[in-house]
DNA sequence: TAACTTTGCTAACACTGTTAGGTAAATTAT
DNA sequence: ATAATTTACCTAACAGTGTTAGCAAAGTTA
């Protein structure tokens, strides 16, 4: 029974080295010159043993953007726990998701790729909404705490994080097309606006 | 010396012809999946004549992607000409500018795809510049009339152009995930909000 | 008519994702 | 321990990709 058991280890430990070459890859080279061919290169296996664990390419960078996912949702929650109020809560979650874009470029262009051939539309709901979720329980204790009107709290959700998203995805897509005025003191500013006007 | 204006007016056509060719096929089946052979195919030619009209096949997404940004302004200027006041041209160009990711998401995703093989870093400037300036005029209009800030009007630019296109892209690339909550009457809410504050 | 340029083709190169089929090793059953 | 069976892994191949080289025919100029 145990031989079983090991098999399946062995199993594992290939598959997470089908997806720590390929990110390291991708970091390296882009994704868009991301291969099979490369990825069994890189782990010292044939191409089709790859396809005994990922059903195909598209499954790996699903993966490797739900790890993603994963590791900016850790953060947040670390940075948040030290935090001793609401809106330091929410000025860190935008600071740790600024920064997670920043370090992580390859990750991010996977989690949040418009028409990305991975993660498309329908294939995150529980990721994206998990962290929309965090965002929600900030802004309404902050809500509370200023006594407005706690029913504006979902709006407010989405008006706040388009506008970081907006600003993050603009940055990392475009960061040589974007005038120098737009900086990272822009982010901050707007978060303090927006706290303001909760 | 008029057969080499007609030669030219020639190559100016089978131009054009592959630009639609392309621009039909990405429009059906993604751009994911466009093909030198199919445009060639669509056009009638053998592959290689392509790249008498055009260096590479990025080349051909860059001019698509371009077209896109004429087609984008042209609208907005249309529509903000037919309006009385700078809060409605503000609410014009937001509209138009929704209107336009959600009827030509081909082209959407040409032009702000975050880690598209065209139309990457430093490509864009004008076009990317030539919005932004739109909504700086605007902009500043509608703060001299409340006489707010003036010298606020570039970083409300860059947060009012953060929010509305980080709503547009979140809801573009990922509309299945995105919650039920979140639809244009948020998009409404947030201009609204954004123009009571500026 | 001869020389030259342009046009457009086929064939090929070096890749891509993916699948079929076979071989040798590892495991299980007898 | 031997036979049967499963698993692991490979090579070869298919159909597709972007792109280039080289050639033949047509069009243009001298």
């Amino acid at each position: 029974m145990s031989v079983a058991e090991r098999k399946l280890r062995e199993k594992e430990v290939i598959r997470k080295k089908i997806i720590d070459a390929a990110l390291q890859l991708v970091k390296n080279e882009g994704w868009e010159s991301l291969s099979i061919r490369k990825i069994a290169d890189a782990i010292e296996y044939s191409a089709p043993v790859i396809y005994d664990h990922f059903a195909n390419k598209e499954a790996i960078l699903f993966e490797i953007s739900q790890d993603g996912f994963k590791l900016l949702l850790s953060n947040i929650h670390k940075a948040i726990s030290k935090q001793a109020s609401p809106r330091q809560e929410l000025k860190a979650l935008v600071d740790t998701y600024w920064k997670f874009a920043l370090k992580n470029r390859s990750y991010f262009k996977l989690m949040f790729g418009v028409g990305m051939p991975c993660c498309g539309e329908g294939k995150m709901k529980t990721e994206f909404g998990a962290l929309q979720d965090i965002i929600y329980e900030i802004i309404k204790k902050i809500i509370v705490e200023k006594k407005t009107n706690i029913e504006s709290a979902c709006y407010k959700t989405h008006a706040f994080w388009s506008a970081i998203h907006g600003f993050t995805s603009i940055m990392i897509a475009r960061s040589a097309d974007v005038p120098q005025t737009m900086n990272v003191s822009v982010l901050d500013q707007m978060v303090v606006n927006i706290i303001e006007n909760l």
